[in-house]
DNA sequence: ATTTATTTTTAGATTTGTCTAAAATATATT
DNA sequence: AATATATTTTAGACAAATCTAAAAATAAAT
């Protein structure tokens, strides 16, 4: 089946919401897709029509497993972009975002088995998400979050769920990238935040809103 | 300015178009786009109110200097991803028309700078066409039909101009691709044939309607 | 120079994706 | 449990891009 880039659009946030949440819910979808909840319900009955949603009025919904599997290829297309605009291209790896979302929408499934093949069939993308096999097979990493780290201990960034430009000004500004290595000093109990020493760089302390979107493995 | 994907075709279509005639008229262009009469004057109303096209009622139409300057960007697109599709990837250059035909309409400016870098500032195409820059300037080179050179002389394929599934089946067939030299050895007056000979094939007769899409340089 | 044929434009309808405002349903509070 | 609040859906409207059918303008043919 061939779907228009809005529905496509859609069919990802629900991915990313329902990995959290399990159901998901009109206006938390809504907020994502920047648009209004009218708008979205419009949408879940196209959705549902076309067999890649489990939709209940007024309760929730979530992707069946066809809906699924495209949901993982257009992550799949996304991200292998992502790998080539900062790997090929030479773009920041927080610059790409937006280009991606475009690319990730070019309908050619032979456009994208060579990509991968081009870029030596990698497995995950310069934020440190992993891409889907052509099957929608995740690869998996053991990656723990910072926050759960044991004092002391030493790990290197893995990846980083929140991608705002906020959040990556921010990390830039900490000079913190997939790969930095990071030492846990100490924990505040009072705010949560962490003191981490980076290498090369002084100690220094970061919030739990932070610490909580940075994924780090031994 | 910004336009949608569908006015960027239709601008495109009326730069190719006006570079043989001049003046477009309506229903050659609903022919070259594939819609009808109609639809098409409905777009000419947005485009001359967006100052790209000279538009007169029921006389024609051709753009503006601002309107070739877009034509110019999507054509650098187009080519610029071509060459990516075929020089890196490893596409073969009939199968790459209706991939870039997507590709050119992704947005950043910053992305098709990247890539032109990338791809080591080609000047032509797969094809044989020229990659206008960036400020729209289109490399020139000396080519003269095949059905112009003299009889007994040789020269290299340089670009060919139908790149119908049709042209490029046919072009397969007699192993003409670009770069590859042509020997005339033979015009036929009755039907404008000629019979050629191609290094390594044995002589062979093409039709006028191919050799007329077919540029050589010595 | 009329008539005929072709081309182009208009008028009105359709589809997709969006919106606002109001109604329906579910959840929370007293 | 009844009421208040929040969420979700419906109803109806709108813009973009397309279409068909009919009208208007131009070009061709007798």
């Amino acid at each position: 089946m061939n779907f228009s880039v809005s529905e496509e659009n859609y069919i990802k946030s629900i991915y990313h919401l329902q990995q959290d949440t399990g159901l998901v819910n009109t206006n938390s979808l809504a907020a994502e897709m920047q648009t209004k909840a009218a708008s979205v319900t419009d949408m879940l009955k196209k959705l549902a029509a076309k067999k890649i949603l489990q939709y209940e009025k007024y309760k929730g919904f979530k992707l069946t497993e066809n809906g699924k599997k495209v949901a993982l290829t257009v992550v799949r297309k996304h991200r292998l972009w992502e790998y080539f605009l900062v790997e090929k291209l030479g773009f920041e790896w927080d610059k790409v975002h937006d280009i991606a979302e475009e690319l990730e929408h070019i309908s050619s499934s032979e456009l994208i088995e060579k990509l991968q093949h081009f870029l030596g069939n990698p497995s995950f993308d310069p934020h440190g998400d992993p891409i889907p096999d052509s099957n929608g097979k995740i690869p998996r990493i053991s990656q723990q979050n910072l926050t759960a780290l044991p004092q002391g201990k030493a790990a290197l960034v893995s990846s980083v769920t929140n991608q705002s430009p906020q959040m990556l000004e921010m990390l830039k500004h900490y000079k913190i990238a997939i790969g930095t290595s990071i030492r846990l000093l100490k924990k505040f109990d009072f705010d949560g935040s962490l003191e981490i020493k980076i290498s090369k760089q002084p100690a220094c302390v970061i919030s739990e809103q932070i610490a909580k979107n940075i994924f780090v493995q031994l």
